[in-house]
DNA sequence: TGCCTATCTTGACAGATATCGAAACAGTGC
DNA sequence: GCACTGTTTCGATATCTGTCAAGATAGGCA
C-alpha cells in the first residue's frame, strides 16, 4: 500500500535534514495561517498580516523570519512597507513528498 | 499567482489548530524518516525502525507516540511485536493544502 | 539639513515545550 | 520463574513562543 511520495521516494537522512525544517515552519498555527494569507495573493504587506493576529508586531516579525529562513517565503522592503511572497518551489518540494500517487 | 491549496482554501484559525500539529509532527528529521519508512510498506515493526537510528528505543518510542498523537500513523501490538502503519487520510489532508493547482 | 513619525526588525529575557536517555514498568512467550 | 520487546516516567538540557525595549530604515516637513 503505497500512499505518497514519502513511500516511493525514501527520505534519506540528508533529505530529512533539509525538508524537516520546512515542515516545522508550517507546524505552528500562526505560521500556517500566515503562509496561507501570503500564498493567496501575489505579495502581502506586513501591515496587512499583523492585524489578522492578536499578537505584537515583534512576534509577527519573528514568525515571518522563521518562514523566511525555512525558504517558505521571501521578502523585500519597498519604501515604508515590507512585502512578503510565497516561494512556490518550497511548497512544491513538500507537496511532492505528500502527493498521493 | 495562486500556488497551492493553501491559497485557494484559506486556512481558518480552527483549521490551523488542527493541521499545524500534523506538520509539526513531520517537522523533525527523525520523525520524517520514520514516516517515510512506515509509508513505504503495509506495516512496519518497531524492531525494524529502531536499528535505523542512532537513538535509544525509548526515544524512538517517544517519536512514534508523537506521530500517533498527530494522527499520522497508527499502531497495534500483535504478540511480541508492535506494528505501525501510515494513516493515508492524514497525509492526504496535508497534501491537499500543498498541492499545486 | 535636521527632526519627527511610522513601519518593521532585532536583542534580551521569562515561561512553556521539546528532545533525549536511564530506569522502571507492562505485555508476551517460553 | 526468565528473557525479550516496547512503553512510560522522570529528570536534564535545549529549543520555542511571546513581550518589551531598542535599533534600523524610510518618508514628511520645517
Amino acid at each position: 500500500m503505497v500512499c505518497c511520495g514519502l513511500a516511493t521516494t525514501p527520505v534519506t537522512p540528508e533529505d530529512a535534514e533539509r525538508l524537516a525544517p520546512m515542515f516545522k515552519a508550517l507546524g505552528d498555527p500562526v505560521r500556517l495561517r500566515m503562509t496561507s494569507m501570503i500564498a493567496s495573493v501575489p505579495e502581502l504587506c506586513v501591515c496587512e498580516i499583523t492585524p489578522a493576529f492578536d499578537l505584537s508586531s515583534a512576534t509577527i516579525s519573528h514568525h515571518l523570519k522563521t518562514l523566511r529562513e525555512a525558504g517558505i517565503v521571501d521578502s523585500e522592503r519597498r519604501g515604508t512597507y515590507v512585502y512578503y511572497w510565497i516561494q512556490p518551489d518550497a511548497i512544491a518540494a513538500l507537496a511532492a513528498l505528500l502527493r498521493v500517487e
